[in-house]
DNA sequence: CCTTGCAATGAAACCGGTTGTATAGAATGC
DNA sequence: GCATTCTATACAACCGGTTTCATTGCAAGG
């Protein structure tokens, strides 16, 4: 590959003319201009990002910690971060992290050795859970998703409390008393979160919250389906179950048919995230709309923003979610 | 950051030698070695990767280029990738193509311009369709998925033809006769083989190929829902469809509820890719398994041969699928 | 005792760009 | 017409490591 020297030889002039030809052309005389343009042209000359990227110390990347890349939620957060990331002019690393701590500290590592030169992290683990002391100061960071709004740095979400309050008052609406929960893992906050929101919405309503209805189970169908089976063998006359992913409802619905329920007629069910299959689903998912391409660009900006060097207020973003009622929650009240 | 010269001095050697106590630890004295690691302690010291690239003028970066990441099927390719990836110590910087010629080109500049070592393409766009003469020659390029199995770099894939031939056999064993087929976009190679192997099973079976109930549509679950409310208003008496894909096969699976079929009493419906969505769906879907992420790992893995500099013979990799059969295809022998 | 060989380390070149400073020539001002 | 300013370009340092080659010191061999 021809390099800045060929082209300086063939042009005539010296390499420093014809770095300033690609960074800044004003500077130089029309003639020169077209020589070094045609000489480059001839040789097929790219500059070598390496050597750009060692001298000025930056990687324009940005690395984004994704616990499940082949869960469709991050997916499209992760989406949302491309689309920002072409917009910012800005690269983008992307690492399966599994939600494993050493695999998240190796990303760090990648930050602090110039490879990145920032992270977004779509896992709730804060960034001083992974990094000693007050080094973690030093890096652009920021958090998307399932983030503790009052940390450090930067946060970008949906607020999870009020979003779950929310679909909670739409069940009571619709006439359920009796709802059966199927949280996310037990020891997130967003589950901590939502589970807040619901007992919000039931004490509002002037019910009592029965906390021997509620399952714990991880983010997926898998996890859904198997809990939804603990918990309606086990809990009698539920009318509804208030499920804290689309990926848990999606399982419980096949739990529920499995088990004999006529959906949605026997049992109500809702979701959480409003992801593409709920639409497909039968029935189709009522569930709650997070913007997650929007909380990508979001996360994004804000990063571009840290790494502009504009010393930003820390700023926690909460976007708003919506309501998707389609018919797998059904009006009870008449009966 | 500390640099190399800052923990020399506090150790009171060469720069050099502290490079050695890194890479070859065994060409050092005990005693300087253990100097040398003190002081990189205190320090903090992290060599920047990005000088060692520029020095070593390679980046031990893969780049990964997907029409769509939110597409589940190619995200869990993509975690293949990544699995295999951390086994060859490479990094992995994705990029969502939208299938669009000039993102791709963008991918290649890249590689022409160290930010990366090699390509990885999921799309089925050869590398010559992108890249004028034989500059290709010099890029360490994998293909996989949809490939063509006869071009001048690596393929990593399954056979489309026989595979959709099983699945067809499947559909005649079972009974089905009018076979509506619910293709992929027309213009892409998979879809062509896929086809052909549809139409390899019928002919086997001494039937007759019947193009009019074919329609084609994007791959997609809107796509296979429009696709299959076109098909199924205008053809008669189909017993079962073919679907190319599984979300094309949720798409129709909604349509046909939508327009009053019983499924899977009133109609059979297959998929292909065996996606998780699918066991969810109701009626499960009966689909071919594509062994997605060992399609990612095998695709890193012949990257990883390229990059090692083993000249290797240009090999294409068919992998192993498989009938997975749950019960949205029925039985209709007995009718 | 002198030569040879090897182990341990340092000096300096090098990777390929970018950029601050110097310089030559042209344009402008009085 | 000479001093001054500006424009276009070249020179050389620099980014932070790695690696080649040279050098030193010590052990082994003749």
């Amino acid at each position: 590959m021809a390099q800045i020297r060929d082209v300086a030889r063939r042009a005539g002039v010296s390499p420093a003319t014809v770095s300033r030809a690609f960074s800044d052309p004003a500077k130089l005389s029309k003639d020169t201009l077209a020589r070094v343009l045609a000489a480059a042209t001839d040789l097929k000359y790219k500059p070598s990002s390496l050597a750009q990227l060692f001298r000025e110390k930056r990687t324009n990347t940005v690395l984004v910690m994704v616990p499940d890349i082949a869960n469709v939620f991050f997916a499209r957060v992760v989406s949302g971060i491309e689309r920002g990331a072409v917009e910012s002019k800005l690269n983008l690393v992307v690492s399966d992290t599994g939600d494993d701590m050493d695999i998240e500290r190796v990303g760090i590592e990648m930050v602090q050795t110039y490879r990145a030169d920032g992270l977004i992290q779509l896992g709730e683990r804060p960034l001083n859970e992974l990094l000693p002391n007050e080094e973690h100061a030093q890096i652009p960071f920021v958090q998307a998703i399932s983030a503790d709004p009052r940390g450090a740095y930067p946060t970008v979400g949906i607020d999870d409390r009020s979003s779950s309050a929310m679909m909670a008052r739409h069940l009571i609406a619709q006439g359920h008393r009796r709802i059966g929960v199927i949280a996310g893992l037990q020891n997130r906050l967003v589950t901590q979160e939502r589970l807040k929101g619901i007992k919000d919405a039931i004490a509002d309503a002037g019910l009592d919250f029965d906390d021997t209805i509620v399952e714990y189970a991880p983010y997926s169908m898998g996890g859904g389906e198997q809990a939804a089976q603990r918990l309606l063998s086990r809990a009698r006359h539920l009318t509804a179950l208030f499920c804290m992913s689309d990926e848990i409802a999606i399982g419980a619905i096949r739990a529920a048919h499995d088990l004999g329920y006529d959906l949605p007629g026997d049992l109500s069910i809702s979701g959480f995230d409003n992801i593409e299959f709920g639409k497909y689903c039968t029935p189709p998912l009522t569930t709650v709309m997070q913007p997650a391409e929007k909380i990508g660009e979001v996360a994004m900006a804000l990063m571009s923003d840290m790494l502009t060097g504009q010393d930003m207020p820390v700023v926690h973003e909460m976007l708003p979610t919506e309501l998707v009622i389609r018919s797998s929650v059904q009006n009870i009240c008449g009966e």
